[in-house]
DNA sequence: GCTAATTCTTGACGAAGGTCAAGAAGATCT
DNA sequence: AGATCTTCTTGACCTTCGTCAAGAATTAGC
């Protein structure tokens, strides 16, 4: 791939990012212009992590492209709690709200280009105008009502239907995520996501 | 109780809203009235069903004094999925932004009085002034980071972890929550939580 | 394309949780 | 306070899931 067409990707790739917040607000150029300034792009390699437990989150990250996992760090073992892709964005909400140490590991599972705003920056965006604050406010919104289904799967639902209803609503995640991470996303072992899969799929 | 007592009584539970609101941000009189002229506010006595799943929420609720369950009903059977008390916004919120059938259930588990905002009111409050705007984003991030905590707490304890730091982080549930809504929101029977709960305490 | 890692599958076994049922304890109502 | 209704506890049994280990399949690197 030379140059040039590295060059094209990236700018469609840029692309999306607009796209994307355009779903939640029309935006003139004179916002789209603001929304670069105040941030930075970069991409991640496969298995790069983003963010590690530990630190305070100053940043907030926006999915162009890709797939990020959140995990939790557990006597040594990871789970996977969450999956980040296209259009999404990605916090340690509580780290970055009340700047305390993050549990959160935020990792790219597969090549990501990821928009990044500053806390900084974001709070100057805010400012600016009632658009962006808007936008942070239905974003807020939108996980929060994927957060309280997740939820609600863990207590309404067995492993074998939350792992049924994902086939379902998001198959395409299983093309993507190594199976063990989708395992601990729906709160079992490997071995049993396996056996699921052998009873379900025959 | 006598008439006057009541009356004073609501007062105190109406100044309870303002002070919890002011720990999000100053707010003057002027602001303090609109919030009255837009809201409305509601007792509900023990076990009174608040709203019911299949309609179309229309309402945030905020709870001034009480306690209320989140429950889903799977096969007949409630599953409580979580509990809001004093100081706490309430809402379906898939349903209160989509404008789709609710599958969220919410009761009065004590007598419990309660601020109410129509979707009306709530958008014209928020066009109003961006105060509001800016309740509303720190309400929601709130919530979001409480739910982050409890899909976390899913994927990285046991049902005796989630227990334990319960026990810890919100003692007084236990003393005011009937044991099996506690059980099905830690993910378990009532009789594995009694049994937990004989292990850990002795 | 071959080798070396990694990931996924399968079996065996043990631990943890669900269910049913019956009795104890606690709350509620008049 | 006594009767009734509800909730909580306990035991027995069974199902499900986790763990360990070994082999199969897939992926990654050279």
């Amino acid at each position: 791939m030379n140059l040039g067409q590295t060059n094209l990707y990236l700018a469609r790739m840029t692309d999306n990012f607009i796209e994307y917040l355009k779903n939640y607000i029309p935006l003139d150029k004179e916002d789209i212009s603001k929304l670069y300034t105040f941030s930075e792009k970069k991409v991640y390699e496969k298995n790069e992590m983003i963010f590690c437990e530990g630190k305070i989150s100053h940043d907030i990250y926006f999915v162009v492209k890709g797939c990020v996992r959140l995990f939790y760090n557990v006597h040594g073992k990871d789970r996977t709690a969450f999956f980040y892709t296209e259009g999404q964005f990605i916090c340690a909400g509580e780290s970055y709200t009340f700047q305390v140490p993050a549990k959160e590991n935020f990792q790219a599972i597969e090549e990501t280009t990821l928009m990044i705003f500053s806390r900084k920056n974001t709070d100057k965006l805010l400012e600016i105008s009632p658009k962006f604050e808007l936008i942070a406010r239905i974003a807020t919104e939108n996980e929060l009502i994927s957060c309280q289904k997740i939820i609600a799967s863990f207590v309404t639902q067995s492993a074998e239907e939350r792992y049924k209803e994902l086939l379902n609503n998001n198959g395409k995640l299983f093309q993507r995520v190594p199976q063990q991470y989708i395992a601990s996303f729906l709160g079992v072992s490997p071995e049993t996501l396996s056996r699921i899969k052998k009873r379900v799929l025959g």
